[in-house]
DNA sequence: AGACATGTTGCTCA
DNA sequence: ATGAGCAACATGTC
């Protein structure tokens, strides 16, 4: 499920509760290793029991959330981070105090007014600790954000350049420059911009270069808008009306039509994932 | 039953 | 050394 829109909307639903009552009492953890990679959820519990809830962000698909205690006469100031990767099933969600962890429910955080539940059925998700004043290095190493001004026309071209050969979808998958941007995202883009997936990253025209590039921004703030709403505006649940303008609400549509052109949409393993698309708009070139 | 899933990683091969 | 492709991870749903 998760890609920017989701992260920033998961962030929010936690944030909005957290920040009502940030007081953790209780912490419930699945000690799953594979989940709690850089430290043991006993680790992270400790800190975060008596600390307070203070501020969050989200950045690409992944989530940090900062929980402060101030030094007192028995024990010391904790400074902790948390980080979230939500894979691709986790899912933040927020229930009454009295919530019962069920099975996937890795991590719970509770609080007198809510239970914090970080949920993964696939545990493809990770659980990132760090305890210190300064933020985690692995938080400061995620590419520039797609509507950072670090996010450039000239970048993006040196980047496909570099990708040549490669399935120009398969290269918008890559974390390491397209941050947030995940399969139904790359589809979007890829069919705003009316670029057939399949073709390779080099052979672009410079014109789709610049195209690829502005649609990434417009579909990374799009989203945001839609699915996690503005300021504090958090919609109700991930059910969000997507416009039926967007590919998104046809592309898993069997006999699924092109919003634009009406003419049916294709679909095939491109770059390793199932990709959708226009044929009637997206064509490969030479 | 079998195919498939909005993600990453670690391995092979060129 | 760098880039491309693919299996593996673990579980749920259609």
């Amino acid at each position: 499920m998760p890609e920017l829109a989701e992260a920033e909307f998961f962030r929010k639903r936690w944030h909005q509760a957290a920040l009502h009552s940030p007081k953790i009492l209780r912490v419930h953890t699945h000690d799953e290793k594979k989940l709690f990679r850089t430290a043991p959820a006993s680790i992270l519990s400790a800190a975060l029991i008596h600390s307070d809830y203070t501020t969050s962000s989200a950045a690409a698909k992944q989530i940090l959330f900062r929980f402060q205690r101030a030094k007192n006469a028995t024990a010391p100031a904790i400074d902790a981070w948390l980080g979230i990767h939500l894979g691709m099933t986790g899912e933040l969600s927020v229930f009454a105090p009295t919530h019962d962890p069920r099975k996937h429910d890795h991590l719970v955080l509770y609080t007198d007014a809510h239970a914090l539940v970080f949920s993964d059925p696939r545990m493809f998700g990770r659980v990132q600790f760090h305890l210190g004043p300064t933020g985690p290095i692995w938080w400061t190493q995620i590419a520039p954000a797609l509507l950072s001004t670090a996010f450039s026309a000239e970048v993006i071209a040196a980047f496909l350049k570099r990708r040549a050969r490669a399935p120009i979808k398969a290269v918008l998958l890559m974390q390491e420059r397209f941050p947030g941007i995940g399969n139904w995202m790359a589809d979007e883009v890829l069919w705003r911009a009316a670029i057939h997936p399949a073709q390779p990253a080099g052979t672009l025209r410079p014109a789709e270069v610049k195209k690829l590039w502005s649609e990434c921004r417009n579909v990374a703030r799009l989203a945001l808008n839609t699915i996690a709403g503005r300021g504090d505006d958090i919609p109700s649940d991930l059910n969000i009306a997507i416009p039926d303008t967007w590919l998104f609400n046809h592309r898993w549509k069997k006999g699924g039509l092109c919003p634009r052109t009406r003419k049916k949409l294709a679909r095939a393993e491109i770059g390793g994932r199932t990709t959708c698309w226009s044929p009637a708009r997206q064509k490969l070139h030479a």
